[in-house]
DNA sequence: TCAAAAGTGTTGACTTTACACCCATGA
DNA sequence: TCATGGGTGTAAAGTCAACACTTTTGA
């Protein structure tokens, strides 16, 4: 870290001050921004602005504004950060522990969103704002680490239940692809018969009679998600005994 | 509704003055607390003392102080209604509507929590404090009905793969009572001898020798939940696609 | 002609469902 | 003796997992 990236830095003392009027309790939204690049899942980060964190990084957040939805609040945050704002959006839950924040008592309440990373041509090298593979993750400011967690968790829990793993890839995609997309998102490794078995049985994909192109074998088929699933709100998983 | 009940009534104007402190943003923790009376699922209701709201029920909750964990004041809700402090509680998700508190911004995070209704022999007739059918209410102060059907949904979710519905029973129960259980909170009815075995596969259960009593018919053998599942806090549920 | 992935079915193992009879108890 | 639920097994249907060969393309 250079000299002048130090003096830079917030500490949580000055925050508390600037942002004194959400303090008695602050509620921000935290938004674990998840992309994907034919290899891995990644996340969005941002190099933390806060002394107590110096070196670490933070998932993209901000306090809420006393008249603005929780939802707005995300939006906001994905709005100014990938320029993107027709993006899959779900809430996962709140965390408040008491120490949570060095500058006060903020309870955040934690998104996660997938998004195409190849819609945004944005100004990821201002900020410091990067890509990290979810993999390699070890340590993040705050409580972020258990945050990411928690929302990768959920993600894997909807995957096979809800056409939600679409947001993450073009609108044209191959088999291959998608496969590969879900082998990263669940960490194994799918049979490839089966798993062509499983995605056709959902009936969630349109042969479009295309092929990939400048692929250095032979090329698949093409298919995106019917038209019918690709709203960008998360519906609740309701499971069946018998 | 009696003419000295309605001079008791708060209304959304003096209740944000005696909350000023909470008011740019009020953060609250709404509990939906669930017993079982060997019929029906049940939830535990208070007459809302909001003018706003008057004639309607709400669920119990409080504003969340600033030196407390979302968990404690959670706990400290149930405490203060039913007397109880060993019992299962989960967070669900956080609801933010900016109009949902006639009285001002207030974002409120959702509980529920399952206990077994014997247990409390409490103060029930104070405060217009009651337990209601889950299946006969139709509307509630507040967003209260939404927070208790994404409740139940989450129960629904969680009933199968965790042992979380014996906190709804007494610590001895025969397997009819856990199946009506299952069959109140699923909505479904359930084949005896399939329900029998896919309960004996999960290994919850110990047989502890003992058999009902005062029964009207041949009395059944008597269970017990196994000691390493008896925790109070829930997991995260993991699906894996293959 | 080689490397890489596309495309495609079958079998066996396992899981789930549907279903019926005799037994023990209290009224 | 009747009503109520306890306790138990099997067969058929459905789902899931394992597995291999031929084809198409680009280098």
């Amino acid at each position: 870290m250079t000299e002048r990236t130090l003096q830079q830095l917030k500490t949580a003392e000055t925050e508390k001050i600037s942002h004194l009027d959400y303090f008695n309790i602050g509620i921000s939204v935290d938004c674990v921004i998840l992309g994907y690049d034919e290899k891995e899942l990644k996340v969005l980060l941002i190099k933390s602005d806060m002394q107590e964190f110096s070196g670490l990084y933070s998932l993209l957040g901000d306090f809420i504004k006393p008249d603005e939805d929780l939802e707005a609040a995300s939006y906001r945050v994905l709005k100014e950060r990938t320029g993107l704002d027709d993006v899959f959006l779900e809430q996962v839950k709140a965390f408040g522990n008491i120490t949570r924040h060095p500058s006060g008592r903020v309870i955040t309440i934690a998104y996660y969103s997938l998004i195409d990373v190849r819609n945004h041509k944005l100004q990821l090298d201002l900020n410091e704002l990067h890509w990290h593979p979810v993999n390699e993750i070890k340590k993040l400011a705050f409580d972020h680490k258990q945050i990411l967690d928690t929302c990768l968790g959920r993600l894997r829990q909807q995957v096979m239940e809800h056409p939600v793993i679409f947001n993450l890839l073009p609108e044209k995609f191959s088999l291959r692809e998608l496969q590969k997309l879900y082998q990263a998102i669940l960490g194994v490794e799918l049979d490839r018969r089966n798993f062509r078995k499983k995605i056709s049985i959902k009936d969630w994909l349109l042969d479009i009679d295309e092929m990939e192109v400048n692929v250095p074998h032979r090329p698949g088929k093409l298919y995106t998600l019917k038209k019918q699933y690709r709203n960008k709100a998360a519906k609740n998983v309701v499971l069946q005994m018998a």
